[in-house]
DNA sequence: CGCGTTTGACCGGCGC
DNA sequence: GCGCCGGTCAAACGCG
């Protein structure tokens, strides 16, 4: 990996956020310049929450600044100011978490999941409802599911540091790309929030990360002092 | 030894 | 009904 100028450098960032307005789910698209500064986060909350009443707890995640980990573990960039062109937004929502899967599925951006609650049902069996409820949510094509952030980096490393503890437990190759998709969840004991990460196809320099859920708890403790100082700014926002 | 990754198998939904 | 496909599981493995 060639440590050039870009290797760190987020110089396009673009997010897509979807919420549960049910028959009406919908993905918001935002993009976020390189020179972003925590001023334009408010503008930024609003526009993902626009439905949200502003003082639901602020549970609305912003994620830490991210920092690609092999760059951070090898280069020791730093974060500040700007961000050094490395940040992550992601905007959740609070409230119920119902979403019809059926309307969220067409854009291309954002990780197309026309259908994933295939593993889900599994996973919602394990967690202990019971068949006959699946059925019935499945039966009016709406499901429990946990709102969803997507966005885009052009990065050189796949997994950014967004200051969580992440355990992988799969990769896939899907259809038409040539870069596999990989699927990664909280190592958090009772944090359900998982987020996959993709190259696009077009363009194998942008990374697409789609985060799904809610952390129930801070980021990870190990922080190192970069993302430390970034997220601190971010806590004043949303922590 | 504990934790994280890899990877083939499996499951369930969807389209034909 | 069947095959395809995305998502998940879990055993095996690697590493510190």
């Amino acid at each position: 990996m060639a440590s050039t100028t870009s290797q760190a450098m987020l110089s396009q960032q673009q997010g897509l956020f979807e919420n549960e307005e049910g028959s009406n789910a919908q993905m918001g698209f935002f993009s976020i310049p390189p020179n972003l500064n925590f001023s334009s986060l408010g503008s930024l909350k609003a526009f993902g929450s626009s439905s949200i009443p502003s003082s639901t707890n602020l549970s609305e995640t912003l994620l830490p600044s991210l920092t690609p980990l092999k760059h951070r573990e090898d280069h020791n960039i730093t974060t500040s100011s700007d961000f050094g062109g490395s940040q992550l937004l992601s905007l959740q929502r609070s409230t119920a978490n119902l979403w019809a899967w059926g309307e969220v599925s067409d854009d291309h951006e954002c990780l197309s999941s026309k259908r994933s609650n295939g593993g889900d049902d599994r996973h919602h069996h394990h967690m202990g409802v019971s068949a006959m409820k699946m059925k019935k949510m499945k039966a009016i094509r709406r499901k429990v599911r946990e709102p969803r952030f997507c966005f885009k980096t052009m990065s050189e490393v796949d997994v950014l540091d967004d200051g969580y503890k992440w355990r992988k437990y799969g990769q896939k190759v899907v259809k038409n790309t040539q870069h596999p998709r990989s699927y990664y969840r909280c190592t958090m004991d009772n944090c359900r929030v998982k987020k996959r990460v993709e190259r696009l196809a077009e363009d194998p320099r942008m990374v697409i990360t789609t985060y799904e859920g809610r952390h129930v708890h801070s980021p990870s403790h190990d922080l190192d002092q970069d993302s430390q100082q970034a997220s601190s700014h971010l806590n004043n926002f949303f922590w």
